[in-house]
RNA sequence: CGGGGUGUAGCGUAGCCCGGUAUCGCGCCACAUUUGGGAUGUGGAGGUCGUAGGUUCGAAUCCUGCCACCCCGACCA
């Protein structure tokens, strides 16, 4: 491994790509468009999964796997649908590779598939072509499940985590009796996102709702949370999308009401992906590295002793013995470092690097004066503390520097919230400043793709806490009836 | 798929114009001294120069085809 990373400020791109092949996070594979995520980087996205799993189960959700295959006919089914992902998808057409004779292997012609398979983008299709054996009367509603799965999509441009052409995440796929209940859902599932982003990867995020023009395929509404990297660029972090009965139609799922009527049921789909661990990236790290929130780093405390002989290192571990006990007793995660292949400024920089929020030296030094070293990741800073109460200082100063990371992220997020009234300042401050655009919007597809063309700036979210105010749209001059944020997006 | 660029050790590179089997740094291995912020010294290992062909006594170097990757666009969780 090399001394340091791009700085932050010389080139965002390649500091960031550095960061994630450095801190052991992820690297490129011989697929091209496809990323290794390697052991440190899937840590991070497994505690991820566990805290979002444990939120799906309590607010009643299950798990189920359904195929990676999906056969061509079930996309032309939802005609929005098919159009939104049909430029990107894997196409599965034989099943058999032979020998061509001359020591190469080929795909045999023979063995063509009478329906081609399209390898899953996204499996509403065949989630409810599954559900309409499953739906008959309203006591088989809700259903409610969730799938943790890999999907493709044939990008052109690809970037480690934030875009890639397999990407892991998890899909949820709910069915309801009334729009109500399906429409709530996906306000609900908004809110599980969003309490995720912001207590546990310390994110701060706008909730949403996307214009017509951003939604996703199918969906009626889409709902989001957006969230803001460090170079002034949003990123949305998660979707919930109400999807009307456009699926339940195309796949004929219905049900007989309480009433006794036949009715289409109503659907929702929501996910995050691998992409949060890019959002998480690029919203904390600094020059040296990674910076983790202590709720969801897999090791939230490293100890680093510092030693000559064996007698030294003797006394230190029966010391370290005792404190790995007492911290993982209050469950504080924590590793001892005690490599003799590294040196200690080594590992200091390597942990640093990759965002571990607290270290613990401790030497013959501190052996003799009752003390150690105590270093926070986040605010580089150190200070020696008696050995006497230190646990509980350590899982006081796990807890500060949680808030602490997010009270950083939530000042640049709001310092990075600008309103204009004039397209000339709109343009100004997407140059210089970058960030969230607070500004009048006539409503239309037409402008919105306008400013696009020439701005690349997008309509990111019509936030839902927004306030009615009236005033005219920054391009046109049309009335409109609130702001909506845009932005540069990744 | 358009426009530009690059392929030399695990990584980053020099050499190419002007042909003579390859330079340097990091990393790796061994030993010694070291260990409170990325150690130092000495020695060592590691190469079909992207690939196929051509020119030549001789090709990393010149010529031709092919392949791969990167950047910029269009597309996107």
């Amino acid at each position: 491994m090399s001394k340091g990373i791009t700085s932050r400020s010389e080139d965002y791109s390649q500091w960031y790509n550095d960061l994630v092949i450095k801190a052991d996070l992820a690297e490129y594979s011989a697929v091209r468009g496809c990323m290794v995520i390697k052991p440190y980087g899937y840590g991070i996205w497994e505690r991820m999964q566990a805290i979002l799993d444990k939120r799906f189960k309590e607010t009643g959700h299950s798990n189920a796997y359904f195929p990676l295959f999906i056969p061509k006919s079930f996309f032309s089914k939802e005609a929005s649908h098919v159009e939104g992902f049909a430029t990107e998808c894997a196409v599965v057409t034989h099943y058999r590779l032979k020998n061509d004779g001359n020591g190469n292997i080929i795909v045999d012609e023979d063995a063509k598939l009478e329906e081609e398979l399209i390898v899953r983008p996204t499996s509403e299709t065949i989630i409810w072509n599954t559900y309409r054996g499953w739906i008959e009367s309203y006591r088989d509603l809700p259903i409610l499940v969730n799938q943790w799965a890999n999907v493709v999509r044939w990008e052109m441009r690809t970037r480690l985590f934030l875009r890639t052409a397999e990407f892991l995440w998890q899909e949820g796929h709910t069915a309801h009796a009334t729009e109500q209940e399906a429409i709530e859902e996906a306000e609900r599932m908004l809110d599980v996102y969003s309490e995720f982003a912001e207590n546990i990867l310390a994110v701060p995020v706008i909730r949403g709702r996307k214009t017509e023009n951003e939604r996703f395929a199918g969906a009626l509404d889409t709902y989001c949370i957006e969230a803001l990297m460090q170079d002034g660029k949003a990123l949305q972090a998660g979707t919930s999308h109400f999807l009307g009965q456009n699926f339940a139609k195309a796949f004929d799922v219905k049900f007989t009401s309480r009433e006794g009527k036949l009715e289409h049921v109503w659907a929702t789909s929501w996910g995050v992906s691998t992409r949060l661990m890019g959002a998480l990236v690029m919203a904390h790290s600094d020059d040296q590295g990674l910076i983790l929130p202590p709720k969801l780093a897999p090791i939230q405390v490293v100890i680093v002793p510092i030693f000559r002989t064996e007698e030294e290192k003797a006394t230190i571990d029966a010391f370290v013995d005792n404190l790995m006990a007492e911290l993982k007793g209050i469950g504080v995660s924590v590793k001892f470092d005690d490599r003799d292949t590294q040196r200690p400024g080594f590992k200091f920089a390597e942990w640093e690097l990759k965002g571990v929020p607290l270290r613990v030296a401790i030497g013959a030094r501190d052996m003799q004066n009752g003390t150690v070293e105590l270093a926070r990741r986040d605010t580089q800073t150190k200070e020696t503390v008696s050995q006497e109460g230190l646990s509980a200082k350590i899982e006081s100063l796990l807890d500060e520097i949680q808030v602490n990371i997010y009270q950083k992220a939530l000042k640049f997020r709001d310092s990075h919230i600008t309103e204009v009234n004039s397209y000339d300042e709109f343009k100004e401050i997407l140059e210089t400043k970058g960030g969230f655009i607070s500004c009048h919007w006539d409503g239309t597809v037409e402008t919105e793709k306008r400013v696009k063309e020439e701005t690349k700036a997008t309509i990111r979210c019509i936030p839902l806490d927004n306030k009615e105010e009236e005033g005219i749209c920054i391009f046109t001059g049309k009335p409109s009836a609130q702001r909506v944020l845009f932005a540069k997006a990744y």
